[in-house]
DNA sequence: TGTACATCAGTGAACGCGCGTTCACTGATGTAC
DNA sequence: TGTACATCAGTGAACGCGCGTTCACTGATGTAC
């Protein structure tokens, strides 16, 4: 009596899915192949196509589950934290920075639109549900600088934006780490900059 | 009476490097390889291996042509700029982000290490070029702010760096453009932020 | 000044590989009647 | 309840492609004597 496979998996979808990140994560975008997937799911090579039509459409499926589960990193940060700006600052910047350590290769992928469908509608709603907890931060903390032009939340989104995303993609890149100790250098606090000034961080002498 | 091409080219070596310039900007690190660089040069596609052994050799001489134009341009923008440790960072910035959208997929590459041999002794000093010029600046930086620990500079260089790194790469991806204008966001002021604090931004009320 | 020889740079054919895509197919499922 | 049929999901062979690498080669250059 043999156990033989249904000819049907019946949640092949998923499956590749989860082929295709551990691929991903193996050998990076370079790696990540139609053919290698299916090889990974144990699935004819043909398989994939009825479910992401192309290669294009595999990695626009990857880059969408990327930034929903980014969204969720940082939506847990914010969660958990002090329920003020200084606070959610902080938590979206250890979120962001959790996540880009811990999905090296996805974070890559999502930040080279080159590899995927920026127009695809469920990608899209994804990024957007992950920079609304950047946006709605930054809104609050321009309230509490008591920031009066209605734009001015602008500057600040784009100021943590870029500190965090350069230091999580500065990291993951091996950069950033302390040659004497071997430790990576902590995250910038940017929260604090803007709401203490440099002289506020405790560096400045007296 | 035919004019031939002499069988040994005089300056392969150049021409492969810039031929895999051309490749590179135009379809990405995906898109370069040995054989293409050489169709592009015009040459029989086993000739580059003469000059790079391999994939990864072409790939690291290419990173290494990167970090010396990226240290020259921000060299550049800190020679004609103001004198001073504000100017010297605006500089910085302004230079890092230059070269960034000028060498998008070659800056992509430098910060992709695991696409070339970073143990390259040539590669490794034209990228110490590129980050003393960060240093430095850092330093007088820390001088002018008046602070006295001796490895404050790091925290410095670090938000320096993480944010003007951040600002290309977002940059560089199509992200911080301003939906309404189509605009890219200006760079991130973090060096007056540093001296001035984010009220001295002059987008605070009062 | 001329010659022999080593070294170097580039050639072109050949190899095997993994890839995306197409195709006719087959097994399984569900639905209409 | 049973049957016919449409639809769907997965198969496996085949295609042509560009790739890195190897190989024996050839043309050109330079150096020793």
């Amino acid at each position: 009596m043999v156990e033989t496979r249904p000819y049907h998996h019946g949640d092949l979808r998923s499956a590749l899915l989860t082929a295709a990140l551990e691929v991903l994560e193996e050998g990076g975008v370079a790696a990540l192949s139609l053919r290698g997937t299916a090889a990974r799911a144990g699935v004819s090579h043909a398989a994939p196509k009825h479910h992401f039509g192309n290669r294009k459409g595999l990695v626009t499926a990857i880059a969408t589950i990327g930034y929903s589960r980014f969204a969720a990193t940082m939506a847990e940060e914010c969660a958990r934290s002090a329920q003020n700006p200084l606070g959610q600052v902080r938590a979206i910047n250890r979120g962001y920075v959790k996540f880009a350590l811990q999905n090296k290769a996805i974070f890559r992928l999502m930040f080279s639109r080159d590899h995927y469908d920026q127009d695809n509608l469920e990608l899209a709603q994804a990024a957007c549900r992950a920079f609304t907890l950047l946006e709605e931060t930054s809104r609050s903390v321009a309230r509490a600088l008591g920031v009066v032009e209605a734009d001015a939340w602008r500057d600040i989104a784009n100021l943590i934006w870029t500190t965090v995303h350069g230091y999580a993609h500065l990291l993951i890149d091996g950069r950033l780490v302390n040659r004497e100790t071997g430790e990576p250098e902590p995250i910038p606090d940017i929260g604090r900059l803007l709401f203490e000034g440099f002289s506020g961080t405790g560096r400045k002498a007296g």
